[in-house]
DNA sequence: ATGCGCCAAGTTTTT
DNA sequence: CTTGGCGCAT
């Protein structure tokens, strides 16, 4: 995946070296920024050939780099230059003659094959090679063969929210009861079962468990409500595809021929279909190549088999393997820090981390009173680096295993001023007007999406209410139809009393006025549906009520958003491809590398990511192992590989947190550090307990920082890899039983540290100021009604509207060229003008 | 049929 | 702390 700091790194070498100031904090990057990395970018851009460039690589890099034929197994730790040597084998590839079309590249996430696709640009501008994520290759290649599988062309993806309604109704009419059991459960199991390519019929003779009895009875009609719905959902995209090239040996050769040149990133978190995919493909033309780190494996939960990378030798005999031991990234504070602990998994590959930047800061340890001291701190770390070190925001992360964590952070953040993006789950497309929408659209797009037909039918209210569709659902449900084709038979519905029948025959007669203009773009149809529906009117209602959402804001920047598809794809731009990409796109991807903002995200998110500072936060006992996954071994182990992907992000400097009290789902309680942070090499690394109010960043006061007291536990106290962590009683007591009122007690009679520095007060330098007024405006509160502001296209205008609030605030803008644009602050590249 | 309000439940990670 | 489901009053 894209180790994509480095256009970030060269970005910032051109900016220290503009004003003049290289910190000596930085000293050691700085050495490596001026290395092979970006020396590298600069001889593309001079237009060098291929072999000066492979010139710059390792000899283990080049040997992967220039692998042509036969497969090839890359195992790459954090920090490689793995996404380098990948794109610069596809350059090679390319170079050496084989045609475009026949190279495919699978990534796991979108923000991983644009990295790619970005960096093979830089190398081999405008060729067109297959890049993407699994799922969108598979949504492709279903396009074509639909009907082969039983679907149609139009088919609709569904997304997890429209997979559980469907999952409902099919518990339903498989009249299970679901008492020892749950949706989501029986959602999960077979879940597992597609990924492992277990079909209902496979399933039925061999379940033994309670929910999994439930689920295999449950599958076969959830199954037939997708097929009913010309439906799929994610993991139907991979089981389809490998279905369809197992019993479809005449095009299993056509598309093995097609894309001879395979490449697979993140292979370790490849699951049975995705694998099975892959075969099929590499039989006629095994040119597979395969790079991953079995270490960085965290997707067992969705089906991933580590057996897939570590079995591959088997798979392929013939391989040729390449080991990308070599750490660019990071000091070797950090790696020493993250191979103790990954040290401790017992099914695992050894593997070293060879350090190749020099010796950096202690990697910190930090234990917190709860989490709001824990975001207030870091946000005040990061404040008083911006304004002392030369590091801008962009180049902190604070990374969590849930995102439930994030929402103190928020606060914290903006109370600060503090520019930054929160890449979470529920984000834009879950949204309720959006979803209702996009909901019309799918339904337009394919007329037997019942999801989305139940969720439009009576929203706006068109006095068609539960008892109606519950009727037309019996009667559909009896003959096997659609309830769109049901609903065109309303009138014929015994069940049905005229009134509602009539309601549902307007509606069927609306549905067929919008779906007329099907093909029109999709601005235009947009347009037209928000008039004919009354969902515009219903809206302007919502919003007069309800002060606090913004439903029109966010139809708005739907619509900016389909002018854009429409812009871009002017010749595909089909309803399709509009919903398919949706579908497929999560709001990870909504990632910005470019803005200079603080990041906060999963550990899962930043996989493949990195940045000079990253904090860590919530390493407490049943957060970080969750407490899920403490029974089995296994989940435990994936739950240490997820903090050591987590703490391979850093490059420069690392901390942990832990708190002592933290409030999750509505309780503050008492919680325990982490057993991981007994697997760390302790006896080097740096302590600071929560009274100890001084800055991370005062270089001043590093020795009395260093290793309190209370911490000196000794290094040999390590932990079995069976048993539990020896001494753990000892180290949570003492770091964590505190009552509060020694605490505070504490607290009161510490003596003289400076006071906790407040943003924008602390920014006090000429330089700060301007940088301040110039700065992107962000997602500070800054904004007002009336204000002018730049847009570097647009040039100045007026805010008339604001809407939203934080991450979502929306502004619009007229323009003093007459425009008015809407703008997603968090993402227009605003300024504020001088008052 | 609608809409409000209460209560309960379930809370990881993502395509 | 949120969401979803259910029952009641209009």
């Amino acid at each position: 995946m894209g180790d994509s700091g480095e256009a970030r790194k060269g970005a910032f070498v051109d900016d220290t070296a503009t004003t003049g100031s290289i910190p000596q904090f930085f000293g050691g990057r700085m050495k490596r920024g001026i290395g092979m990395e970006d020396f590298l970018g600069g001889r593309i851009n001079t237009g060098t050939g291929m072999e000066d460039l492979l010139g710059t690589l390792t000899e283990p890099q080049r040997a992967a780099a220039t692998h042509v034929a036969g497969p090839l197994l890359m195992l790459a730790g954090p920090g490689s230059g793995k996404t380098r040597v990948v794109t610069h084998r596809i350059a090679s590839l390319l170079q050496g003659g084989i045609p475009p079309h026949q190279i495919a590249a699978l990534t796991f996430t979108n923000k991983a094959a644009d990295e790619m696709r970005r960096r093979l640009d830089a190398l081999a501008p405008q060729q067109p090679v297959w890049m993407g994520t699994f799922h969108r290759f598979c949504a492709r290649l279903l396009r074509q063969y639909a009907p082969l599988v039983g679907l149609a062309e139009n088919y609709s993806i569904y997304d997890t929210a429209d997979a559980k309604q469907a999952l409902k109704r099919a518990i339903e009419t498989a009249k299970v009861s679901t008492s020892h059991t749950s949706p989501e459960q029986i959602a999960a199991v077979i879940g597992r079962a597609k990924n492992r390519l277990v079909t209902p019929e496979m399933m039925e003779g061999q379940s033994l468990r309670h929910n999994e009895t439930v689920a295999a009875r449950v599958y076969p009609f959830y199954q037939q409500q997708l097929r009913l719905a010309n439906a799929v959902d994610f993991d139907d995209l991979l089981l389809h595809v490998a279905r369809l090239l197992q019993e479809n040996p005449e095009l299993r050769q056509d598309l093995d021929r097609r894309y001879r040149y395979i490449l697979v990133d993140e292979y370790q978190d490849t699951n049975l279909a995705q694998y099975a995919i892959v075969r099929s493909l590499s039989i006629d033309y095994p040119n597979l190549s395969v790079t991953g780190d079995p270490d960085q494996s965290i997707y067992g939960w969705r089906g991933a088999d580590l057996n897939n990378i570590l079995d591959f030798e088997k798979d392929y005999p013939s391989v040729t393997t390449v080991r990308l031991e070599r750490n660019y990234r990071s000091t070797p504070n950090i790696l020493r820090a993250a191979d103790g602990l990954i040290r401790h998994n017992t099914r695992r590959k050894a593997k070293d981390l060879l350090a190749h930047r020099e010796e950096g800061e202690p990697v910190t340890l930090r234990l917190y009173e709860d989490g709001h001291r824990e975001a207030d701190d870091i946000a005040d770390q990061i404040v008083h680096a911006i304004g002392e070190q030369a590091a801008r925001p962009r180049d902190f992360a604070v990374l969590c295993r849930m995102n439930a964590l994030t929402r103190v952070l928020e606060h914290a953040f903006r109370s600060r001023g503090l520019p930054y993006q929160i890449v979470n789950g529920l984000e834009f497309y879950k949204r309720k007007e959006i979803k209702d929408l996009l909901a019309y659209l799918h339904l337009i797009n394919n007329p037997a999406h019942d999801v989305a037909l139940l969720r439009v039918l009576n929203t706006p209210t068109r006095g068609i209410g539960k008892k109606t569709i519950e009727r037309l659902t019996a009667y559909a449900d009896q003959r096997g139809w659609t309830l769109l084709e049901a609903a065109r038979q309303a009138g014929l519905i015994p069940t049905l009393p005229a009134r509602s029948a009539a309601q549902v025959a307007k509606f069927v007669a609306m549905y067929d006025r919008l779906a007329l203009k099907a093909t029109a773009a999709l601005e235009d149809l947009l347009l037209y549906l928000l008039e004919e529906t009354g969902y515009r009117d219903f809206l302007a209602k919502k919003a007069t009520e309800d002060q606090d959402s913004n439903p029109e804001a966010n139809v708005d920047e739907l619509l900016t958003g389909a002018v854009e598809f429409d812009r871009q794809h002017p010749q595909d731009g089909s309803l399709d491809a509009f919903l398919e990409q949706v579908a497929l796109v999560s709001d990870t991807d909504a990632w910005e590398e470019t803005d200079d903002r603080v990041t906060v995200m999963t550990m899962h998110a930043a996989k493949g990511l990195e940045f000079p500072h990253v904090f860590i936060i919530g390493v407490e006992d049943d957060l970080l192992p969750h407490a899920r996954s403490k029974e089995d071994p296994s989940q435990l182990e994936e739950e240490r590989r997820l903090l050591f992907v987590g703490m391979t992000r850093a490059e420069d400097r690392l901390q942990l947190s832990y708190c002592k009290r933290r409030s999750l789902r509505g309780e503050y309680r008492p919680v325990v550090a982490s057993p991981f942070l007994m697997e760390l090499p302790r006896a080097e690394m740096r302590h600071v307990e929560p009274d100890d109010s001084r800055y991370y960043f005062d270089p001043g006061e590093e020795d009395e920082l260093a290793y309190p007291d209370s911490w000196d536990l000794p290094e040999e106290q390590e932990v079995t890899d069976t048993g539990s962590p020896a001494g753990k009683d000892d180290f949570a007591d003492e770091l964590c039983q505190l009552p509060p009122e020694e605490q505070a007690e504490a607290a009161r009679t510490e003596k003289g540290r400076p006071p906790a520095p407040s943003l924008p007060a602390s920014l006090t330098t000429a330089a700060d100021l301007l940088q301040q007024r110039r700065r992107g405006v962000g997602k500070s509160a800054s904004l007002r009604e009336g204000m002018v502001v730049s847009h570097p296209e647009y040039g100045d205008g007026r805010i008339v509207a604001l809407s939203g609030r934080g991450p979502k605030q929306t502004a619009k803008i007229e323009f003093f060229s007459g425009e008015a644009v809407m703008f997603r602050v968090a993402f227009a590249n605003l300024t504020i003008e001088d008052a």
